[in-house]
DNA sequence: CTGAAAGCGCTAACAT
DNA sequence: ATGTTAGCGCTTTCAG
């Protein structure tokens, strides 16, 4: 490990100051024609790169963005870590990634590293921001962070002034509603899994009932199944009990991916078709939803969008630009092959 | 956005100077009880945390490890980042993420950007290393960043001194052929899907050919089908030539869990029965694995360990400690129902 | 045990 | 156009 070679070294040998050098690296001021052009010449022989750090110390920016997920191992967090990793890169700008696997002692103790890290803005992916309610405690939390940062959250975070970007889930389920209310022959609607807890999902279900009613398609509330579960195994636990009842269910709309899988391995072992017997829609149109066979007809959210908005806002408040307290991504419905 | 507060304020408020309220900051120097206990409440009070970049400016290190993987929303590589992520927290670094996409020129220049971030090690997951004949313009490359820190990376890398950490590919098909030796109705072996250009998978093809030997089994070059392909279609279209023989193999190992989707996709079309007619055993153990219905025998890592000892070994290096030129990540076989 | 002072590598006034 | 200098916030000799 040799020592890195610093901009006096760059300097002592082209024969100029350092702060010569250091305009061309800025580019803020102008420099001779020929000295610029040795500088570079240095710079290039020794692969030199200014220290981040020093310059992060010198304007009190660190030009890295903080990202605080739930489960980067979930499709749904990395396709948008990947959106805005891109969009965070091309602005000159690195990301730095941590998991709460939401676990709110951990979201607490991250969140406090990350800030002492230094990072620019801080972006909360799912987690905390997801609760219905929102938990106060972690809410003074943040402010105290937010004194010093922007803070960009998805979701909600009562009592205080973090940006959301949020996912219009409003229309996202007009939009299944529309498409089913289209087909005639889907009467019987019923919904899959998720928690009355989690912001997003209660605004979905309040959608559906309201939708439903609006549509003249009946609430059935056994085939309203909720039970706290994102995950294939919650999916087909839900599809089970409205199986259990004596109707089957001519479409039901589950609230991901995941738990689309399950609902199918559910309608499979009754020996029932998808989409013959039952349509199945979901949310999210992660790699999932074209893994399964038939493939998901699914809510989808143009992700490099999203993480375009993230990013972009996250920078506009970094550069102490105003910003609109919330920002709605319009879902759009993929159609596939899991509807008849 | 408030200024943040600084060990000056801390020191004045205090009543000592900036060097006492530093003693107790690190704790590498005796400081009296009583100033202490001031110094850390005062601290408390205003929620202070040293600047990051100062101190990593100071001692010429950010604590701070960059990750280049391949493709973060490859639940191989999330399973693996999400365990780094937890080695090296509880070790005192973060990480700073960036993917490649297994792009030549997006790896080149997020290197020269992860290495300006002044991070203390790089580590590289899947991408440039995983060719199994190195790319010596990546490779020059390499050499001149880890002339100033250390590089670790999975796959190969030939004409440079990294820290390879591998999973012991031969000991994976061992245990494949074993498992398959094991049940005497396997007897036509097939294999689907990875490209030859691939290191990690030339050697399983290899153990597949030696081993099929030496278990008696006939190797069926119809059977070994290589198309450069890591995905579901890949695995699709592979397991459609197999199919489009005379004969039916009695089981094929999936080059990983995408690709045994795809193989079970097309087996299904084919009217066959899995695992009644067809056994299908893969690589990986991904959360795809038992998504999938039946669920997949697959080859597993304990991506726990696996990112434990990347870590580990990346603070052994940077501490200047001697770290093994390669170690191996022992596989085991996990059984479940794709198997007769 | 404590304080003064130097300096990590860089940038941005301020001179010239 | 270029050099000199003063920090950014912190740690660490070096004195005392």
């Amino acid at each position: 490990m040799k020592k890195s070679i610093t901009v006096v070294d760059i300097a002592r040998e082209a024969g100029v100051s350092v702060s010569t050098v250091s305009r061309v690296l800025t580019g803020n001021a102008k420099v001779s024609e020929s000295k610029s052009i040795a500088i570079k010449k240095i710079i290039e022989k020794y692969n030199f790169h200014p220290n981040a750090l020093a310059r992060g110390l010198i304007n009190t920016k660190s030009n890295m963005i903080g990202i605080l997920a739930a489960d980067i191992r979930n499709p749904y967090y990395s396709a948008l870590f990947v959106s805005c990793e891109n969009a965070a890169l091309e602005r000159g700008y690195n990301l730095t990634l941590f998991n709460s696997f939401s676990d709110r002692l951990k979201e607490f103790e991250l969140i406090e590293k990350i800030a002492q890290q230094r990072v620019d803005a801080l972006i909360l992916l799912g987690g905390a921001p997801d609760d219905l309610v929102t938990d106060t405690e972690f809410a003074d939390k943040i402010n105290i962070i937010s004194d010093s940062i922007p803070v960009l959250i998805t979701g909600r975070l009562d009592g205080t002034n973090c940006t959301r970007i949020n996912i219009n889930n409003q229309k996202a389920m007009s939009l299944v509603m529309e498409y089913i209310s289209s087909h005639k022959h889907l009467k019987k609607v019923a919904f899959a899994g998720g928690s009355s807890k989690v912001y997003s999902t209660s605004i979905l279900r309040s959608c559906y009932k309201n939708l439903l009613r609006q549509y003249g398609l009946e609430y059935i509330p056994e085939f309203d199944v909720q039970n706290n579960r994102y995950d294939d195994d919650g999916g087909y636990e839900a599809m089970n009990t409205i199986l259990s009842n004596n109707t089957v269910p001519d479409v039901v709309i589950a609230i991901n991916d995941f738990a689309a899988v399950g609902v199918m391995r559910s309608i499979n072992e009754h020996n029932l078709r998808i989409p013959d017997d039952i349509s199945i829609i979901s949310f999210d149109d992660t790699y999932i939803s074209t893994l399964v066979t038939p493939h998901l007809t699914s809510i989808s959210y143009n992700y490099w969008a999203f993480g375009e908005t993230i990013i972009e806002n996250a920078i506009r408040l970094i550069d102490g630009k105003e910003v609109p307290p919330e920002l709605l991504i319009e879902p759009k419905l993929i159609i596939r092959d899991s509807c008849r």
